[in-house]
DNA sequence: CCGCTCGGGACATCCATGTGACATCCATGC
DNA sequence: GCATGGATGTCACATGGATGTCCCGAGCGG
């Protein structure tokens, strides 16, 4: 899921957005001056970024300006939050090459609405890319569509949904606990077969290619490429 | 580079828009008045016209009946723009042959992706022909016209849009939500069944040919040529 | 007034999903 | 080797959520 960058000097308002993204699934950073900002941009690019523009130390159009000159971070879509009628702020910020903008006092659901709104268009310019493949198997997340030596094999969408986390983090164990929670959305510990079952599924129709999904006793299951 | 004509009385937004656009390469001009538009758009037919739709003088409706009623002026594309929740007016426009339009508050990436993507199309109108094809389907941008095996099918603007939408993304799944905010033009999350009916409308308008819409359960609809 | 289009609520329908019971497998200690 | 317990594989089934379908009311134009 995609990664964001909040830069926002008042604690209490960073924490609450934060925690809502994370609820929502998306990876978190924060950072409470225009400085620490930027360092954390390029420590880490994210693919989006929410700047306040009222910032105790840099001015917020000046932390735009430098995350848009740098070709590193350039790519990270901008949304600015600005304080209640704060217009001449808005225009600028626009001006500067941010894709949108909340004003403060927002509601959580409204900035919810313009992040994901924001990166699916983000996503839409990409263009078509966006494979993932290992071995007899390659994964299409635009076209939502699985093939397994060229044919094509027809997955529900929590299966989908499993089979790319793995993909993505081929070679890479993934304990039941960390699935539960990426794929399903679910922080819990585990007394049942959910898990198993899924993963079963998703072997058999996959037919011998499902052999790359390991089981590693004791700890979970990872997909090894040949 | 085209030429641009902005119609729209918001000062600020006015000078936001022309300001980007011209940053893009774009030529431009903008006027304040619907009649101030007319006078211009007479004067120097533009290749596109960005139309706000309230005006303090004459209704933006009315603005876009005169455009397309004069020979000159009727081959530019018009784009609307409109305040938020002012659905009548969207549908009205595009049955009034608006091109494409964007919701107020809107982003500049936004709206620029969409200006380009007009005139683009617009563009692709002059060679040959305008027509996406997909199966038995083939869809006429210029002609408004869409045909199965040859028969000619009536759909309704809505209709005509969605298709469109969907043939432009052949094989890519839409989100119910990625389709409200680029067919509908509204950024919601759903508890309705508003996409799900227009969608069955169409595939019963489209006959067998209906059935290369498909739903990607969990997911959202594509539509996967043979 | 009629007909068309569109939104969306109220169902009906379908199937993906979660679950617990049971079978099986494997590492471990002897 | 072998017994043993815990971990994993497998299965059938109910249930909820997602989708298909129908229908009505609003708005608009003729």
């Amino acid at each position: 899921m995609a990664r964001i960058l909040i830069i926002e000097d008042e604690q209490d308002l960073a924490g609450l957005v934060e925690y809502n993204l994370r609820a929502a699934g998306f990876e978190t950073d924060t950072a409470n001056t225009g400085a620490g900002g930027l360092a954390r941009a390029r420590a880490h690019p994210p693919d989006l970024v929410l700047l306040d523009l009222m910032l105790p130390d840099v001015a917020g159009g000046e932390v735009l300006r430098m995350l848009k000159s740098d070709p590193e971070m350039k790519k990270a879509a901008v949304v600015i939050v600005s304080a209640k009628g704060q217009e001449a702020d808005r225009i600028q910020g626009l001006e500067l090459g941010a894709d949108d903008y909340v004003v403060k006092p927002f509601s959580v659901r409204e900035l919810l609405l313009r992040v994901k709104a924001v990166l699916r268009r983000a996503d839409a310019e990409e263009g078509p890319a966006a494979v993932l493949a290992a071995g007899d198997i390659s994964l299409d997340t635009s076209r939502h569509q699985v093939r397994v030596k060229g044919e094509e094999i027809i997955l529900t969408a929590l299966e989908f949904r499993l089979l790319r986390t793995l993909l993505e983090r081929s070679d890479r164990v993934q304990t039941r606990e960390v699935l539960l929670s990426d794929v399903w959305g679910i922080q819990a510990e585990i007394h049942t077969r959910t898990v198993d079952t899924h993963i079963k599924r998703l072997r058999e129709k996959l037919g011998p290619a499902g052999d790359i999904i390991e089981t590693v006793r004791g700890v979970g299951y990872k997909l090894s490429p040949p």
